[in-house]
DNA sequence: TTATAATTTAATTGT
DNA sequence: ACAATTAAATTATT
């Protein structure tokens, strides 16, 4: 229908309910949406508006020969009517305004996919608890702004290489895309998240413009990424989807889930390089592996990384890592488990109680997996198997290699143990990672890092993104290191990397001091020693 | 070649000021045709673009579910970033607009078929300097539309009775369409114009939407009808093929062209009766035959009719008549005459001259007389008799009844003697009429008008259509007549309507004030007196 | 005024 | 041809 669109509207109050219903947050933003629905957002638009008074644009006598003025001049003929024209009521146009929250994450998901398809968009919108229209409008309004904006156009899906004459000359700092602070030669999915979490280390995207904190999936290169942008420069650390055992999703606010990814084995960090003087010439730009750099480096003896995001798309990562996952053999039908955090009141409206399974989405790609999202007490305690924990969804696939599928971890949020660090963030909530969590992996011996190439061009100004980030909520501290100690492998990982020839076979076990390569100091082969693991945040040291 | 868009639209920049001159109406009529045939504006869409960047919409990798994205992320569209990019791919949509001419006539098209054919959607193309395509598409999207807006569904091909459940009660009041305006019973053949004339009663049509003025055609009723939809009523004249004596063709403005006709007597009035309260309620109306209503009761007296509207269609519709009229004997091998009142630079190129003959099209229904719009300057010299005056096609079939076929009529427009009326219409010129034109009906004593039924159920709030509708591009002036002369017949007609009991053998030869039925104040048999037939347009009666 | 939500129209793609 | 979508152009709101 012209307009599935359309036809939306044409039932406005009815369906723009349900779906505000199905999905968590609904309170979330409430109040507005309710808004809008209660009166029938989707004011229906073009449903019926008699004669559409624009019908009659730009009389623009012009005629035929006449080539007419540009669009410019038009006067409306409006006027020109008899005054009758507007008698007839004028469907009021209700002009429903983005919230901020909202906003985050239609900027991150525009980052990640200027288009998204109306299956993605109605993920989105059951999300962000917008209509889908309106979610659809804006895209096409963000779309038009970006293409106003200066050919920046960074694309969404970019194929290959990074065209290397990307840096046209309008790069007037705005938009300096996601794309092109991520500057990966294969397309990714950008995964909507606040909050970031290994160890003690943690990290906290601030505002929607500036991506300090961004969580990406790789479908080429089969691998998770959480990027970080400090102090202009960038750093990563990807997961291999092979790297990872476990996964765990808990309901944490409205909208957003905590998902968790237990580790085999460290992931492989990266940082920026940049050849060129000028920090903000994205052109020369190149990733260049390197040690932890995390604080302490934790996330080398940690193995368990919490990432807090929109619980849709959180859980549609979940499910699809699942599914591709190569290496198990139960990931076909490992049942959903329901869960959920918040309190009854809170409970969406169980709108598609009757859907037992999941759909194919017209694309292909499948199913947002609203089912997970949608917390209907009756089915969420008597589906499953009982072993699990009803409020955590603990997929049993990634147990399978090197846990027993037996013992689900206590839900790590909420949790008695939160800390309680004043955020901002509506999405954001403070969650306990217990150390011991690591526990299976670690019980074999998994733990390991690597040595970095150690060739960096980085300025010595470059702070480490550690927990805090020049603008954080809560009582950052402005870390930067000089990176004092080069990175050097003191410890075996359970398994070799043959694709990168220089990584250590030895990783340390505990580290005694923040590290970070520079490019002048750090040399192959070079360990670093760090402190105790489960570094408190108040531990934060700056090594300015 | 293949992309035309990547012809259109080579200059990405500009376009958007560009296109507003680029496309359509500037070539409407001259240079633009060139570029048609040339290359062929219609993007050909399908045809084969190689590579239009559009093509690759949407890798969508976005779900995790595929994996192999690599390459796909495709190409995005804009080209991120790089300089490089206008190098190549650039092919833009150019977007065009319609006229609002344009617009006028394509709604009456659609009016009346809302699927052309592709032989008459390449009529109405060349009509109003539009490429074919991009009417298709305009159909296209228009039935688009009109199916969105409710089930207003009109249909086009309704091929006999209206369906009388056609009114679904989703009836909101828009797009009462044409066909509901008009509700004949019987299939009808939209003829879009744009003014009427007879003598200085004239009605122009304002807004494509409201179907003010609109000329059809009924071949089950055989007859020609002239409907004015004014103030929420409709009125309509029938002038059966019968009564027809002469036409005459000329053209007018690049794509329209003037139609008059002679008529042996006057036709048959109607007024739209409305026994429901609700004026917008369409279920129950139905036609009454009435008076003259024409302000000064001119139709009566004045048999010329003068309608101005596409070029084509009018010559088709005269072409069809003379096919169809069985008085005649003559009638298949009168020669077309060519005739031009353009200046040679307003010509729209010949851009078919090697096409000699009519063609079919695939509808069966016959050809769209493109040659008598083409203005060939060599050939409307040279064929045909030499005693027509060239610039008037005058058609000798409908002279050979009442009139020598020898002389023909001074063409009426343009004419020494057109009046200057200021007019912002551009398709839109004013013209003389002379009096003497009806001349050979009125030396045979045709002048008749008839008694009303009477028994109206119109309310007295219904303006009568004279010359100033609410909205006229002149200096229009609202007139609300009263109706405070009922009807009666003065003058007895030549001719015996038979099939009319009700109707007066007298008609007013001069009638001294304009007339108009009431419901309750005409009976029949009552005559109305009115003044001199040519009244000036300055003397449009406010009779409200 | 700008910025952004919403609407309408022309065009594209895929079926 | 139609359905679905979208870019482009506009209108309208805040």
């Amino acid at each position: 229908m012209g307009s599935k669109e359309s036809h939306t509207q044409i039932y406005p109050a009815f369906e723009s309910r349900r779906r505000v219903s199905l999905h968590i947050e609904t309170p979330a933003f409430s109040p507005k949406v309710e808004d809008d629905s209660g009166d029938d957002y989707p004011p229906s638009s073009a449903s019926q508006s008699p004669i559409t008074p624009a019908n009659i644009r730009r009389p623009r006598s012009a005629s035929a020969g006449s080539d007419s003025i540009g669009p410019s001049s038009g006067p409306q003929r409006v006027a020109s009517g008899s005054g009758k024209k507007n008698e007839r009521e004028r469907e009021k146009r209700k002009r429903s305004r983005v919230t901020p929250d909202q906003l985050v994450h239609l900027e991150q998901f525009f980052a990640g996919d200027r288009s998204p398809t109306a299956a993605r968009r109605k993920e989105i919108s059951e999300l962000l608890g917008m209509h889908e229209r309106q979610t659809q409008i804006w895209f096409q309004n963000r779309r038009a702004k970006a293409k106003l904006q200066g050919g920046k156009a960074k694309g969404r899906p970019r194929s290959a290489e990074t065209p290397p004459e990307a840096p046209p000359a309008l790069s007037t700092g705005y938009d300096e895309d996601l794309h092109s602070l991520i500057h990966e030669d294969e397309p990714v999915t950008i995964i909507p998240c606040t909050d970031l979490s290994v160890g003690s280390w943690r990290r906290i995207a601030t505002s929607p413009e500036k991506h300090d904190l961004v969580a990406y999936l790789c479908d080429a290169k089969r691998c998770l990424t959480w990027f970080i942008h400090s102090a202009g420069y960038g750093f990563k650390m990807e997961i291999p989807f092979s790297y990872i055992v476990d996964t765990e999703f808990t309901n944490a606010a409205p909208g957003s889930g905590l998902a968790s990814f237990t580790l085999s084995q460290p992931p492989l960090f990266y940082l920026e390089h940049v050849p060129s003087p000028e920090p903000n010439e994205k052109a020369l730009r190149y990733w260049k592996r390197c040690a932890d750099w995390t604080e302490g480096q934790q996330a080398t003896k940690i193995l368990r990384h919490d990432l807090i995001g929109s619980a849709v798309q959180l859980v549609h990562v979940l499910r699809n890592l699942h599914l591709n996952t190569p290496n198990t053999d139960v990931q076909l039908h490992s049942p959903p488990y329901y869960e959920s955090s918040a309190s009854p009141m809170e409970l969406p409206q169980p709108s598609m109680v009757s859907t037992p399974g999941f759909q194919q989405d017209g694309d292909g790609a499948d199913i947002p997996p609203e089912e997970f999202l949608q917390i209907d007490p009756r089915r969420a305690h008597s589906v499953g198997p009982s072993n699990i924990a009803p409020r955590s969804y603990h997929d049993p696939v990634f147990l399978a290699q090197d846990t027993p599928t037996s013992a689900p971890f206590p839900p790590s949020f909420p949790s008695p143990t939160a800390r309680s660090a004043p955020l901002n963030t509506p999405l954001f909530f403070d969650y306990s990672v217990p150390d011991v969590h690591t526990g299976e992996s670690d019980e074999q011996g998994m733990l390991s890092t690597y040595a970095a190439p150690l060739e960096y061009g980085v300025p010595s100004s470059i702070s480490p993104p550690y927990s805090a980030p020049p603008v954080l909520y809560r009582d950052g501290v402005q870390i930067i290191s000089q990176y004092p100690n080069p990175p050097s492998p003191n410890r075996v990982p359970q398994r070799t990397f043959e694709h990168f020839g220089q990584l250590s076979p030895d990783a340390p076990m505990l580290l005694t001091t923040p590290y970070y390569p520079s490019e002048s100091s750090v040399a192959p082969g070079d360990v670093i020693a760090s402190g105790i693991a489960a570094v408190s945040y108040e531990s934060e040291s700056s090594v300015q």
